[in-house]
DNA sequence: GCTCTGCCTCTTGTCGATAAAAAACATTCT
DNA sequence: AGAATGTTTTTTATCGACAAGAGGCAGAGC
């Protein structure tokens, strides 16, 4: 009644570790597995007894042989209910034919998505707080939709955040560790830039980090929390409209470059100059993929 | 399994109108209850049915006896779960042995509300959306509480959004509906000004739509909905800390006196200065009460 | 001493069942 | 025809069950 999904995840990502170890050898022992996977003693144990009855160690961790491809669980199988319900109905909100306005039926997405009604209930309860749909009175869901108002609803927040939190961040001591920090995601857009042509898919985990770098020195809850709904719109966004992606990243690096600089220059003037122009690229690039 | 709540609530709804009804009278129809009472016409028939075998009406809707106090329910079955929950949250938060940091435990407070931990859970997540608690990486709740830090980052973000709403607010077309609300809230301040003495408790809710109507000016869901937050902060601080109450609300409302004249002058310069005290002295109340 | 394992208890994620309420449909009565 | 009532179907809120997983304690082995 609870998904091994764990279990399954577990067991994989001690094959991969086994991968690489010699025949013949002890492996790691419980607790060590426990203290490098996450995953509880009591999961490790499990995976650990189906280990020794596929043959792959003995009783006592002698690793016997190699573990193949089939040995593992399949990949669909190591996610949570959550995580599966959550990527279903990212893609059916994306589904052209839904109106904003439409209301949510969670029987009908029960069986779309194959999980209970309660499953349901509860993602929507949480995805609510990303506000693409809104519970009515009384009872019921409401779809709003990723519109065009949504997006620059969305920026003009992100702008007022950004920018506070830009200022915040040259306002910090020259001892703080976000400057570290900083300049090694100064490093890495460098490298970026210079592969680019390769590596342009590299970008989206790079903007992320280095956006969240900036919002985090509000020290403002609600400021950083405001960047989880950036984030799922851009980490779908990206998914869903590649054109021009090589060229737009490129672009965006360039103008990360300017924004660093700025910050490391502390001048505040050039440093919402920069942020500026940078979220104004970021919105047109939303903009014209939302249609209008 | 459902709870019937929303009977009982329906029930005692029609006993206050029936209260008001002429002995011998042929009652409302169904149809009419239903879009009065807000209720399904399932419920409102039941209700009705039950009226019947009290013998409060006849059969067919003649007004038998005039209802008595005893005949309706008790207030607090009237309430459904999820709003039981809510409460019992509250106060289980306020008490003064909870820390910052304390992790909750869902079986616990399911046993301690006396409701299903399912139901824990749903409202968990739907309170997250305050930012008081938060999901562990993994699993779990962690009670992060209502803190100074709580009330400095709120007034932060609420100082962005309310100053950029109230320059939204003069930026409307003059024939836009909320400067009639305005002066329609405007005169409600005056009266209450007048009776302050007697009426003060009334300040929470003319407060409460006062500023939702600047804040909807932003038509912004992310300003509009962060309003919720402040709401229910200053819904549970106005039970909680009644020292100078008098005091304070007459103050607020020459703050909001002077906040309403200035969107009145259109004035940007002076709304921001007004808004801005406004803001200023409010922070300061739920400071003192926070203790620090 | 420390770490490892075996065992046991407590907590959480997910499901399915079920009564209450809403909504849709059909019928009757003016 | 139009509203009111009776009937059936669909949807939602809440509960309880239960297996998976997390965490703790005690003894064993080094």
């Amino acid at each position: 009644m609870k998904g091994d999904a764990v279990f399954k995840k577990t067991f994989n990502q001690i094959l991969e570790y086994l991968a690489e170890q010699p025949l013949g050898d002890r492996i790691a022992s419980e607790t060590t597995l426990h203290q490098h996977l996450g995953a509880s003693r009591t999961t490790i144990r499990k995976a650990l007894s189906k280990l020794n009855v596929n043959g792959i160690i003995s009783p006592d961790r002698i690793l016997l042989r190699l573990p193949a491809t089939q040995d593992s669980f399949d990949r669909t199988e190591t996610l949570s209910t959550s995580t599966q319900v959550e990527k279903k109905f990212m893609e059916w909100m994306l589904r052209a034919d839904r109106k904003p306005g439409d209301v949510i039926n969670e029987l009908d997405l029960a069986r779309q998505f194959g999980v209970s009604t309660s499953g349901i209930r509860e993602y929507l309860n949480r995805f609510s707080r990303f506000r693409m749909i809104e519970r009515r009175t009384g009872s019921g869901w409401c779809f709003m939709g990723f519109t065009r108002e949504f997006a620059l609803e969305l920026f003009e927040v992100r702008e007022m955040f950004e920018m506070r939190s830009a200022l915040a961040f040259v306002a910090q001591r020259a001892d703080a560790p976000a400057w570290k920090s900083l300049k090694i995601i100064q490093k890495e857009h460098l490298a970026l830039q210079n592969d680019i042509v390769t590596r342009y898919h590299d970008f989206s985990d790079l903007d992320e980090r280095f956006h969240r770098l900036v919002n985090d020195a509000s020290h403002n809850r609600f400021i950083v929390d405001f960047y989880d709904v950036i984030s799922l719109i851009f980490h779908y966004h990206y998914q869903w409209n590649k054109s021009d992606e090589a060229e737009r990243n490129r672009a965006a690096i360039v103008e990360h470059m300017n924004y660093i600089d700025a910050l490391f220059s502390l001048d505040p003037v050039r440093v919402e100059a920069s942020c500026r122009a940078h979220l104004y690229s970021a919105r047109k690039t939303l903009l014209a993929s939302v249609g209008a």
